[in-house]
DNA sequence: CAAGATAGAATGGTCAACCAATTTTGTCTC
DNA sequence: GAGACAAAATTGGTTGACCATTCTATCTTG
C-alpha cells in the first residue's frame, strides 16, 4: 500500500512542474489532493528524504533537491563485505590511524557549534553507557560526527567505509554482555582533549589528540588479556 | 538526527551475527536496546524497508531480505560513481592529500626492491610520454605501486577509490589529444624525489615529497590558463 | 490422546492531538 | 513612511494511546 503512494508521488513530483529547488505544497495540503491521510503521506516523503530527492525544513517547508542522487551510504554495502574479506584488524586500525587524525585537523576548521554541542553530548554519553556494545554505538557516532564536520563528503565516505569494515573484521572479539567501562576508562579524557582542540580550532592539536587516542585504543588491543578498546 | 540513526541501524545489522532471512528483534526491544524512542527507530526501519535491506509483518515481526532488491550488477563501480556525485574536484585533492603522504610514509618501511624498480621503470616512462592521456596513465600506475607498497589491503582500496572519484571529477578537463608534459615538467623531479625517499627508507623524506608534489599539483590545478597536472 | 477452539500475549501499524521552528501579518512608535 | 516588535498563522516533527494481525499456550471435546 505504502509502495503505492511512494509511487504516485514520485510521479507526482515528475509531473508537477516545478523545477530543482522549488517548494511542495504543504503536507496537509498535499494529503487533499492525494486523498490519503497525512500518515502515509510522510511515510513517502521520508523515503523520498532518504534517497535524497526531496529536503524538509520546520517551519519552511519541503523541497525537491538540486542534487537528488546522493548515496549517503546506500550501496557500500557490497564493497564493505568484499573489502572486509581480506583486511586484518591491524590494517584496519592502520588505516584509521591513517586518515582520521588528518580528518580531525580539517574538523578543526569546518565543524560548526552545532557539531560540537553534539560531540559533547556523546562524550557525555558514552559516560553513562552500561554495556560494551552500547559504548560502541556512540563511539561510532563520535567519530562519524567529526568526519561529518570535517566538511569533505569524499573523506567522510571513506572513513565510514574504513569503519564499517573494521567493525564487521573487530566485532566478534567483543563481548556484548559485558559491563561497560569504567570511570576512569582511558577514552574518555581522549575524546574529551579532541573535542577541546576541535572548540579551540587548533587542527594540529585536534591531529595530534586524535592520533594519540587511536595509539593507545590500538595499544589496548595488543595489550595482553585486556578488553579491547576501539 | 535521523541520519545517524540510521546508519547505526546499518552497522547493527551487519553485526548482529543474524542470516539472512533471520527475525530482528522486535522493534520496542530495539527501541530499548539502541536508547531511541519507538518512532525515530520506525523512520529508519521504513527507510531500510524502501531499500530492500528487510521486510515487516504486522503480528510476525521484521525480517532480513535474503536477496537486497538488487541491482547487482554495480559493486565497486556503483560507489564511485555515486561520490562522484557529490564530490568536487577541491575535495578529491585534498583527500589525496590526506592519504597519499601517510600512504607513501608507510611504502618507504615496506615497499620491496620489485616495487622500487617498478616505480623507477615508470618514472623513465613518463619521461617519454609523447600524449598526456599516455602520463596520466602512467602517472595513475605510479601512484597504485606506491599504495600497493605500503602493504596495507584497506589503504589501497581506500586509495583507488579516492583515485577513480577524482578521475571522474576530473576528467572532462584533460585535452587527450595534447602532446606531453615538455621535458622540465615539475612532476618529473618530484616523482624523482618520492622514490629517493622510498629507497633510502626514509618515511618522513616519503611523505613530505609526496606532499609536495600533489601541493604543486592542486597549485597547477589552480593556476590560470595552464594544463592541469594530476 | 488428538484435533479443534479459544483467550491472551506479542507485534507491526495507525491516528489525532500536540510541539517547535519559521514565516507572515498587524500594530505601534518615531 | 520606516522600522521594530509581537502576535498569529503556517508547517514539518513528535508523542502516546489505540488498532489489526499473528503467534502461542491452554482448554474442550470426541
Amino acid at each position: 500500500m505504502s509502495d503505492q503512494i511512494l509511487t504516485r508521488m514520485r510521479n507526482w513530483i515528475t509531473n508537477c512542474g516545478l523545477t530543482d529547488g522549488a517548494r511542495l505544497p504543504p503536507e496537509r495540503t498535499l494529503c487533499a489532493e492525494l486523498g490519503v491521510n497525512r500518515t502515509e503521506l510522510r511515510k513517502a516523503l521520508l523515503v523520498l528524504e532518504a534517497e535524497g530527492h526531496v529536503t524538509r525544513h520546520v517551519g519552511r517547508g519541503t523541497f525537491l533537491s538540486k542534487a537528488p542522487k546522493s548515496n549517503k551510504g546506500g550501496r557500500i554495502d557490497d564493497t564493505i563485505v568484499a573489502l572486509a574479506e581480506s583486511t586484518s584488524p591491524f590494517e584496519a586500525m592502520n588505516a584509521r590511524l591513517v586518515v582520521e587524525p588528518q580528518i580531525a585537523r580539517l574538523a578543526a576548521m569546518h565543524a560548526t557549534p552545532k557539531h560540537l554541542q553534539e560531540l559533547r553530548r556523546l562524550t557525555a554519553q558514552m559516560r553513562d553507557a552500561s554495556t560494551w556494545a552500547r559504548y560502541e554505538e556512540l563511539d561510532g557516532a563520535f567519530h562519524e560526527m567529526i568526519a561529518d564536520a570535517a566538511g569533505n563528503t569524499l573523506l567522510q565516505a571513506v572513513h565510514k567505509i574504513i569503519n564499517r569494515v573494521r567493525l564487521v573484521v573487530v566485532w566478534r572479539k567483543i563481548d556484548t554482555t559485558a559491563p561497560g567501562p569504567t570511570a576512569g576508562y582511558h577514552s574518555f579524557a581522549e575524546h574529551d582533549a579532541i573535542v577541546d582542540a576541535l572548540e579551540r580550532r587548533k587542527g594540529g592539536d585536534a591531529a595530534a589528540a586524535m592520533q594519540a587516542h587511536l595509539d593507545s585504543t590500538l595499544a589496548a588491543m595488543t595489550a595482553p588479556h585486556h578488553d579491547s578498546d576501539v
